[in-house]
DNA sequence: GATGAATGAGCTTTCATTCAT
DNA sequence: AATGAATGAAAGCTCATTCAT
């Protein structure tokens, strides 16, 4: 969120943290306005209506969250490598951001939101599986399951790190992943 | 759902129906009344408030779910035979009923909800787990994870069946619980 | 405006009310509401916006000119009388309610009205006008013309004595709609 | 239009314009600025608030409606001609800029006007028909009716050429002038 | 002079809830 | 028990106006 307008910034900011503490009824226009430090008629310069902020809020975080799967999947040796890349910087990331965690969870099932499913992450990790599929190091699952089950993993995880009464350690973050990869690779099966 | 008085019933049929085509947005008590056939007043004599029904409408159908995860968990012979029939009987569940799996996505969020995270599962399946670490027949994850990874798992895939553009077909079923399997039990594993 | 359900018969006459005295722009919802007597949200249960409450209001009252002009054209025995009927009679109701009148003109150019211009008084007197053309007795102007001339100089005469500083007495009335007369008719004519 | 400071002359046209077309709601002063090619603080500049704008609008209007009736009633031999000079000049006034005929009936109503009868043409052709009435060429009515009746039928004409379906072609208007003076004129009469 | 981002009062509308019948 | 008309607080949004640049 740093190449925004201020204001723009100031607003989208205020949007997640309330819907983060208060869920989405909880944000009312007004809110969002004083949260944001400015007035209620400012945000309608910047949006064109609620829907509008609640969108662009979506397709800027969905946008981050596509260039950090980029970024892991650039980065590794191995297969598998690449995969923990993947599971550990996307956790990363909702852990360090949960704002966009629950916003995530709440935009689905929007009034706001056309599609009912995510079928937002597809694209380059999509792509990953199907390729590990292709290469046998992956099981050959559909690849729409495998992303689904792979990406539930790591936003169930997350939301149990942030508001779970049990805390979630790096070696317990390494063995879920570990997990994971477990259930989808293929190594020693024979389906 | 058949133990109820029948305007009651009539009641939550007609929320359950609601919010999941509309979300939780969608619905209204003036809507909910209609639907069910009654008036509008009529839900204050079985409900103190749209909170109440909200919440009693989640405790029902969370002991519907808890229900079947008992009977799922006496019925079958070994562990995993067990870990099958949860996994199996959820999902079917869930895929009969995609109005109650909806309805717990948006109750968790909603303003009616006061915990943020789903510990509602705990019970039996925790104790499950818990047990299955012991018998080391399951990898030693913390139960808590354990357990959401796997109901994240059934969700996850239910919802690509009701929702999604992929047909989530029976071998496919099977082979998505196979994976959870292989990744949570301890075969073959020596960390 | 006697055999509509009581609130409504409030809020169409509050409408009226605030429009004649304040213009269209000072007759938003919360004041037609409370000078009827009602609170904001039961207008909703009589319309479902302001432009159908505007948009009813005006059906209502065009239905009441249209009754009173065929109920003139019905009296009279002879073409010249049946126009004085409808001349007299129909300044005779716009100045009894001028809210009715201040009400047309506001409507015909606000943003409810899609008709830009008033076509709605087709119906009998146009056929009344159209039938004496062809009888010699009147001008053989459009049919449309006289119309417009004829409902003009109604309307103008009785803005006059509502809000001019001229008095309009009965022998004026009578002289005007002489003089109409006198300009449409095909008496002494050879055009 | 020609003589103002280019500016405010395109604000004038840029108002008159957008009310023409989406009436008096639809001409918000961010519209009227953008529509004008200045910034919404600029009218600012030229006029103390929307109220102001709108006021000189219409004197400035008024007065070239006055000056038209002016100069046609310098124009002409006898009473007759100077009264077919008036209306077929007024006539082509507004049909050429439908916009100030729009604007007229608009104001009028409008929260601006404090007027609520339109007493502004007074002045010349007040004292015209006065004079007509003295000379015993004209029935005698009170002047001011014979004003209304006389700019109506004027404004009735040009709106119907205007926005009605029906064409007004050059042979109707002379009838239709033709008509107005053969009600008012005192010809044949001895009432 | 000119700009346009910012303001905030005020608009239309929704909806959980009440209560006389 | 059942009704549904009535309520009014609160929502999303508009727009005349200001003011730092």
């Amino acid at each position: 969120m740093e190449d925004l307008a201020e204001k723009k910034q100031a607003i989208f900011e205020s949007t997640l943290d309330l819907i983060k503490d208060h869920g989405f009824h909880g944000a009312p226009m007004s809110l969002v306005a004083k949260h944001a430090g400015v007035a209620a008629g400012t945000i309608y310069h910047y949006f064109e209506s609620k829907e509008q902020l609640i969108c662009e809020l979506y397709a800027y975080n969905r946008a981050r969250v596509t260039a950090t799967i980029k970024a892991a999947l650039n980065d590794g040796n191995d297969y598998k490598a690449k995969f923990f890349n993947v599971w550990t910087s996307l956790y990363s990331f909702y852990v360090k951001e949960p704002n966009v965690l629950i916003f995530f969870e709440q935009f689905v099932n929007s009034p706001f939101s056309s599609d009912k499913y995510p079928s937002h992450f597809r694209g380059d990790l999509y792509a990953f599986f199907a390729d590990g599929i292709k290469q046998g190091i992956i099981r050959p699952l559909k690849p729409e399951i495998l992303l689904v089950l792979v990406m539930g993993s790591i936003n169930s995880t997350a939301k149990l790190n942030v508001f779970g009464k049990v805390a979630v350690t790096k070696p317990d973050v390494l063995r879920i992943a570990e997990t994971v990869w477990d259930g989808i690779s293929a190594k020693g099966k024979e389906n």
